[in-house]
Formats: structure tokens, sequence, C-alpha cells
DNA sequence: ACAATGGTTTGAAACGTCTCAAGCTCTGTT
DNA sequence: AACAGAGCTTGAGACGTTTCAAACCATTGT
């Protein structure tokens, strides 16, 4: 792997030279600019980002931890944060936490080690000790947290507006007609699933329907757990809720095994919608009734001010926030039961 | 940000113990083991992975180019990746080429700055110059090819077992009753898709169905332009095909949307089977039959080969091919018109 | 013709780490 | 009692860049 001093050498020039050549930051002569062009062009040369990140101490890397890039949504967070990253000159890397706190710790001690000159992190849902946060922001790296909020830790975030957001969808389901609509969350120690309740919540008093507490079904992300919580309440027709409404994706792949492990078919028997795109088809047929996050918007944004804050753009000492509209995408599952289906 | 200098200094030793002692490779007795470790507790101190690969040109760094991330299919692939690459100490760097011949030259340049030490490449479709991949072969930077092979360049590889996973497809929707099957394919300059069709030959031939060449619909991997395609051949009721097979995703999708244009159901009216899970619910409502990649797989394969080349421990200078059997999941749109939907 | 000017070019130091060779400190042997 | 050897510890150089200060060179003004 040829080094600056073998262009220099080839070029006939001192290393300096080719390096201002190569930064542009000083000028150079057109004779010998192309001389070095020349020898750089010969020998394939590619510069050494590993030493000029140790010399300059910038790497231009931003890290970024989500639970698992195979669910649907976090690929386009991902993608979001890696094009708004690029455009301003920076690389992305993306790793999994599997919502495994440990492993999360590890993480971010690799990203640190890397030497990432900031972090985006959605947090592990198995409880993520708060030192965990607080030793990153004491070492003053740069952090924004994406879709989850910390509790009581100041950190610039980006998430949907979970409040309207599920108010929206269950509004929806009221206005199809449910009456009796049951809550999956997942683990209620994530400020998002308690907003997105509140939601729910407001929803029902908006229109006038007291709350069931008995339909507020706390469940996780491990869809097997949801599905074992959600049987024994779907199994007996007169007590079981006209419409279920999940707060995430795999919350919700574990209700829908639990309709199919009591033959309930949506819309038929029981009306659906839930938070986020859901990647298979193999369980359910109807199309589902999702309220979509603006995943992509809201990892370019959040990548964006990682980068303000990196460069000194965003000054500001207080936390930045921001919520984000989600859209209701409304399809069969949520189709009021009356006309049957084709 | 503390360097191995400041540990040296507060524990009272040299840099060279402390280096030691991080690194394990040199013995350190126990009493000035415990002050260096407690320094580095008390700095908080993560070593240097910049300066550690200046020093030892080991970076520890792997990168994947893939076309689109969110695409389904590619999540999985770069998380076997991922999971091959850290469990020998790797970290991979993805990175999206959008198919594009020319961002993909700038990623690859990208990745050889940063010195990764291995390539996994998924080929950009638009016509990558071979010259892209030679020059990387050239400077014996270790590469794997994934999922897309490129004709003439030895280079190790893995990928499906593309004619029998299409030949399976294609028997699939024969057994089912379907004759007259059409064929969508993305790009034919890919050799994948030539071996896919070469899979539909042989299915149709097995079965003493002779090839209708019209049925072959030579496609690429935008939605739009194959909706656009297929869009005059699914109209007229007593031309069109009963069957379609797709080769990908993208593809499937454009069909799907012909399909709506045209008022087509399926399987009512058309039966559809394709290569890769669709992520997109919206189009269609019945279930998808699909022939499965073992997408986890080809990542983690395809890393750990690279890893085996970049360790030595692969040392046969003719290329590895590795192919793996995809599986097919029967589910509604290839089911028999016959016994009416429920 | 000379000094000043301004733009190019150069050489060397430094970034944080690993590692080699050399130095140090014991312990055990003769 | 002295020495060999084993086992730790240290110091310095090098990895490939960037960048600062200094040197160089030609031009311009006087």
């Amino acid at each position: 792997m040829p080094s600056i001093k073998k262009v220099a050498e080839i070029a006939g020039v001192s290393v300096g030279t080719v390096s201002h050549v190569i930064t542009g930051s000083v000028p150079v002569s057109e004779s010998l600019r192309l001389k070095v062009q020349a020898a750089i062009d010969d020998l394939n040369y590619h510069p050494n980002h590993v030493a000029r990140s140790l010399k300059t101490s910038k790497t231009l890397t931003l890290g970024i931890i989500v639970p698992d890039m195979t669910i649907s949504f976090f690929p386009q967070l991902i993608r979001g944060a890696e094009t708004a990253a690029r455009q301003r000159g920076y690389t992305l890397i993306a790793v999994n936490s599997d919502d495994d706190g440990e492993r999360q710790k590890d993480l971010l001690s690799l990203l640190r080690s890397q030497r990432v000159e900031g972090i985006l992190l959605v947090i592990a849902a198995a409880p993520t000790p708060l030192s965990q946060l607080t030793r990153i922001l004491d070492a003053s790296i740069p952090m924004v947290c994406l879709d989850r909020i910390p509790d009581r830790v100041p950190v610039d975030s980006v998430s949907v507006e979970d409040v309207d957001a599920a108010e929206m969808g269950v509004a929806h389901l009221i206005a199809m007609g449910a009456r009796r609509i049951a809550i999956a969350t997942g683990p209620i120690a994530l400020k998002n699933e308690r907003r997105r309740l509140q939601g729910y919540r407001q929803a029902l008093l908006a229109a006038g329907i007291a709350v069931d507490e008995d339909l507020i079904w706390y469940g996780n992300f491990h869809p097997e757990d949801v599905s074992e919580i959600c049987r024994p309440r779907l199994s007996d027709p007169a007590t079981r809720p006209d419409a279920v409404f999940c707060t995430n994706g795999p919350t919700a792949l574990g209700v829908l095994r639990a309709f199919r492990d009591c033959g309930l078919k949506t819309p038929r028997d029981i009306a659906f919608a839930t938070f986020d795109e859901l990647n298979v088809d193999d369980v359910f047929s109807p199309s589902i009734t999702t309220v979509v996050q603006p995943a992509y918007e809201i990892g370019s944004r959040a990548a964006q001010i990682l980068l303000d804050r990196i460069e000194g753009v965003a000054t500001q000492t207080e936390s930045i926030t921001v919520r984000l509209p989600a859209i209701l995408k409304i399809r069969e599952s949520s189709r009021r039961p009356g006309p049957a289906a084709t």
C-alpha cells in the first residue's frame, strides 16, 4: 500500500507538497500539482485515513446503535442518518444491540475506541443503566437519542410525536366503530411506550369512552411473550375487545400470532392497527392499518443535529428535542366489519 | 480524551507497561497491573483504535457495500456478516451504492482510504466497469462478492443456488396448475438473473411446457419501469399468462402494481411467486409465495471466507464459490384458483 | 542593483500506540 | 559470594499524516 512518501518520491517533491495537493489547504504551483497527481494515479494511491485521523484527531466517523437493523423502521433510520452524514463528509458505523444493555455497553465502548465523533443511539430496551449514557456525555462525546428517549437524562433527541400518533391510530379505530379497544404495549419502562399509552387514553377520553384498565396489556418486544399475554384475553368472545392497537412492531407480531392461535380473523372478528410496518406476511393476510413513523427523516434530522454539535454550529446548552409527526396508513385490518370482505 | 501516556503517568509506570497490560501480549506483575487498571478506570480511558491501527496496520474493520439496506434481504445479509465479523473481533462498515456504479466507485475508494482489511460487495446493477473490481484485487485487498456474481472476474463469492431456486419456484407454480407462466427478471446483465432465467427454462422443460419467449419479460430493479413493461402484457385476458414468477423483490413490486393497475386479483386471476420477501403490504393483500434466500447465512459465510483470507487461513489461490440453497415458502398468491378463497 | 514582498516549497515535529532491544531485579546455583 | 538466567520493565523508534516555521525564489518598486 503506497504512502504519501512514495508519492513524493515518484513526483520528485517533498512530502509536505503532496499533502498540500491532496488537502488543497495550501496553494501549489500548477506544474508540481500535475506531477503529484500523476504519481498518485500511477500508484493508485489512496490517502491513509487512519494516519490522517490520528494527526488531525478527526475521524469523520459517526456511530449508530440500533436494537436490530433487520426490524423494519431501523434500516430507514440508518439510511437517513447515513445520507445526512455522507453529505457532510462523514461515514457511519451501524451496529446492533439486540436490545441488550450489556451488549450496548460494549458497543458504546467500541465506538469510543474507534473515536467516532458522535453517537446516534436507540436505547436498548433491557434496562440501560443511566450511567452508560452519562459516561458518554461526561466525556463530552456528542450524542443524540433517536426514537426512544431516556428519562431523566438531558440529551438531544429526535422521535415521533408519540402521543398524537397513538391518539390518531386509536381515534381511527373508534371512527371505524370499535368501542372496546385494547392496547398492547412494549416495555412500559420506555418513555415512548408510556406516551403512546397516554395517546390511547386521550383518544378514548375524546370519544367519551371510559378506559378499562383490563384492556391495557403491558407487553414487551418479544412476540412470544406477547402472544402468551394476549391469548387468554382473546379466547372468550364475551370479554374479548373489538379492536387492538399496538404501540410497536414486535408487539404487534405477537398479537397477530395470538389472533391466529385463537382463530380470529381481522377485520372480521376484531379490528387491528399498529405502530410501524411489519415485514412479515406469513402470519397475516389482510394488509394492516399502520401508524407510520417518518423513520428516514428521524435518522436524518438526528444526524444533522449531531453534526451541528460536533462542528460547533449548535451551541445552545439546553438539549434539543425534535418530535416529528407520524402518518396513518389506513388499510384493511381496521375496516369496518359490516360490509363483507371480498 | 486521555491517552496511554496519561494512564502511565497516573499509574506511575512506563507507557510500555500500560500497553502490555492492555494488549496482554507481555506478562506484567500483578501489582503493576492493578495500578494500571485502576488508572484506566479512573480516567475512563479507552484505547485509541486509530493510533493502534496506524502502528499495527490492522484496522480490524471490514466494509460491505449493498445496493440499498432498506430493501428486505440486505439487512439480514449485513447482520449475518456483522455477527461473523464481530465474533472474530472485527467491526463492519455498511454503505449503500443505490445500484449506481459511480457511487460504488466512490465507496470502494472510501473503504480503501479507511483501510478496511477486506470488502464484501454486492455489485451494483448499473454496469460496473470490471476495472473497479480488478483494481481492488490488484491491490490485493481481500474481497468477496455476495448475492450477485460478476462475470469474468475470478473472485470469491457466496450466493444462492440460483438455478435450483428459480426452478423450484416455477415448478411449484406448475404444480399448482399454471401453464402459461411468465417470468419477470431484473437486469439481464447480471449473471444471477440469467441463471434464474435458466432455472425457469429448466422447470418448463421438465414439465414438458414449451418456452414462449414472449413470456420472458426483461426488466430491471425499478418497479415503475417494470409496471410499464407488464401492463400491456397483462391487459388482454386472451394473451395474459396464468402465472408470473419474479426473480427479485423490486421487480416483483413492479409486477404487483401492474396487477393492481390492470384490476387483476391474485391468485384468483393470476398466480404469483417471487424471489425475496417483500416488505410492502400496501400493494397487496394476499400473502405471497416466496423463494426465500438464506440471507443471514450468505452474509455470515461470506464474512467468514473474507476473514479466512485476511488472516491467511484460506490459502488456496483459486477463487472460492459457495452456493446455498433457497427455501420455498408457499403462501396464498400461488394457491390453485379452483376452491374459492375465504 | 538591492531590499522588500508575496507566494511556493521544504523539513521536522507531533498525533497515540506497539514492539524491539536493552536494562533491571530477583532467585537459585555453584 | 558471585554469577547466570528468568522474568519484568523501560525507552525509543516507527507507523502515515498534517502543519508550523523557516527557507527559497522570483518579482516589483525604488
